[in-house]
DNA sequence: GCCTAATCGAGACGGTACGTCTCGTCTTCAC
DNA sequence: GTGAAGACGAGACGTACCGTCTCGATTAGGC
């Protein structure tokens, strides 16, 4: 894909003359962003060009594939910085995890700020379109995964080593898998459409994982 | 796809004179779902294009348009067809849940066959190729939940309800939400590659579902 | 072109088992000379097609195929015969020349009737297409002249030797090239529009012709 | 082909961006010619293609599109360019008209230049399919007339006019008549192959033209 | 505060695939 | 066995984008 002419790349710099970062236009990057996540959310991932992001943003095309590889990444970013300027500060579900020692009641009130945000419109296509491609797309995937589920997944394995360290969760639990069973439910149905979001929903998770389906 | 419901299309809308059915040619069928697939394993689904598909099966472009309106509709009958060749009669999940009187063990099984067929290239890159799809283009994804895992998903409520019968499980738990646990860990781990798929994590899924979290 | 399947044609029959003539069906016949001038008429020469002739005249396209190997042939047919129609018995071009004894009046009168067919609407365009596909296609140009410009064209040489016998044109003219001179020009106003075509053209054509350019 | 005039159209019609001439790239646009060319006598007008065109120039085809409005579009530039590069400065009939005082020695000269092109195979194919383009398409005839005829027939007219003044021709003449008798009938000869071209034939045409048909 | 090199908007370029249209052949029924 | 109907393999149509490649015209940062 890079050019490499002559020996100039052999010995240090890099193959296609990497783009001078500091001298880049903060008004163009921004532009982008907003076209991006407009055009995604106005007629869909598929059906969104980088030719069209450009002429939204008002910018040429080169100064995309200067700075990103594709659209997924281009998308990635915006959605990233759009996360970002959601949750400037705290954020419940992105940098801290409540807890008043009842950790049922915890990830309850945490599922359910994942809920609202699962129904947001604003966050809704852009979303898809990304956990889509990174079905597909394994470094877009594992990109997604570190960069926007692992700190939540994180945090819900502190809440559940401090629920094991106060006896509310057994010990011999592990809280990798465990958490799954409060997220993946939440996350296949809202991918596969395969039954409503609610918070009675969530709550409901919770009971059945905490206590159990057999009889005790 | 073709719609003609009733004589009432056929008067107040010509349509696109839906094709004669009965002319089809099965030789072109079987042809372009064995290129369909075929080159989605090799190339991968974006790569895949409909004239691809079309020259690889010796068929005319047209052939295919004429019975399929996208390249994931092409890809969906393919796999369905796929996936009604490989389970002739039986296959365990696809019309069968075994009930040994120990629901444990058999929810176990089921899951170590679903980590078996997770875990075969041969469904690999079209699956993954439909459930992204299905993940952005809402049509195709409730057509792929109600052919391809509504009849799964029956049969655990069916064995779940019988283990509530046995006493084996809650009676006031609701199966449709029980069987999550069990399936949306594992279909999240195979879709976002969040973790490893294997006969150890499916039995662990099993028991803390069962069992809880929470000591008792 | 022609399959020649096994040794039946080396021995007799024609290698595409000729059609039955006697068989054919005049209705359809009749159809599609009717749709073909229409749909020339209509949209011009080359957005006319041979399914869209087959289905106008409420025709299978094999009807076509089985009896006509071209576009321009089914419609050098359809103008024959329509030429046909219109001249049943007389027209002065088609079948006879005057002889009043005065060339001069003669060759007038017939270059009037071939103004007023030239400009006929109904001759127009299924004309034009014809005389443009005969320039590039060689065999059709050949037929086009044959069947419909030779019998015009010996007309007129019959008349010129008849002049001749009167002495009202020189003896050593050739009849062939002479008749050019009235023809040529008229016909390439008309297929190229380099200029109006009416009566006072043509009788100048017929005055410059017999007197010469030069003073005498 | 481009609109664009004054500022008016860049206010009320966005059209479709006129593309930047002053950009075009010189070597696509030759290449473009030379494959149209060569196609065309290769495999004659209606084989040629525009896909087939953009193959052999190793050009997008949207670098057609983008220049041309069509095949025939594309074709007449070319060999407009063929017709230019081949008569530099001189060439007879191109740009000047002989004038030795003698009417018909020049009128020969020229037709017999006239009847070397027209043999030249390098032009045949080409000059018959723009030939047959004009006839049934109104404004590429009208363009071809003005570009490639009209310069030629302007020299006739002079002629004819100086044949005037030194009473060689008759005053009352009207020379756009008159020239018609030296290239109607030598062109109906050459598109529709109603006989041999020679220089024996033009000669006579130009002595039968000048002391007429009728006996003096 | 100028100079100069990189970035920018713009868009032409060689390509690929799209979805549509028509070709000429082949197959299926109805008559 | 002809004829209407139309599915088929083939391939061109004209369009939309791809990612690369020039073009001036800003537009900074280092001097």
């Amino acid at each position: 894909m890079a050019v490499q002419k002559s020996e100039q790349s052999a010995q240090s710099a890099p193959a296609k003359s990497a783009p001078d970062a500091t001298r880049r236009s903060e008004r163009s990057r921004r532009a982008i962003y907003d076209a991006a996540l407009a055009l995604v959310a106005e007629a869909g991932y598929p059906k969104t060009t980088i030719e069209g992001i450009a002429a939204r943003a008002g910018v040429g095309k080169q100064t995309i594939y200067r700075w990103w590889s594709s659209k997924a990444d281009v998308l990635m970013e915006a959605f990233l910085d759009l996360a970002e300027q959601s949750t400037p500060e705290a954020g419940p579900v992105a940098y801290t995890f409540p807890d008043t020692g009842d950790v049922a009641a915890d990830v309850k009130a945490v599922l359910r700020a994942t809920v609202d945000q699962l129904r947001d419109p604003r966050f809704e296509v852009p979303s898809r379109a990304l956990a889509a491609e990174g079905v597909v797309n394994e470094q877009l995937g594992r990109e997604l995964v570190a960069k926007l589920m692992q700190p939540s997944l994180d945090l819900y394995i502190g809440r559940l080593r401090a629920a094991q360290d106060a006896g509310q969760v057994r010990a011999d639990i592990d809280p990798r898998i465990a958490l799954e069973f409060f997220i993946s439910p939440l996350a296949q149905r809202w991918l596969q459409r395969t039954g409503p979001i609610s918070y009675e929903y969530t709550d409901t998770l919770v009971d059945y994982a905490l206590h159990g389906l057999a009889p005790r």
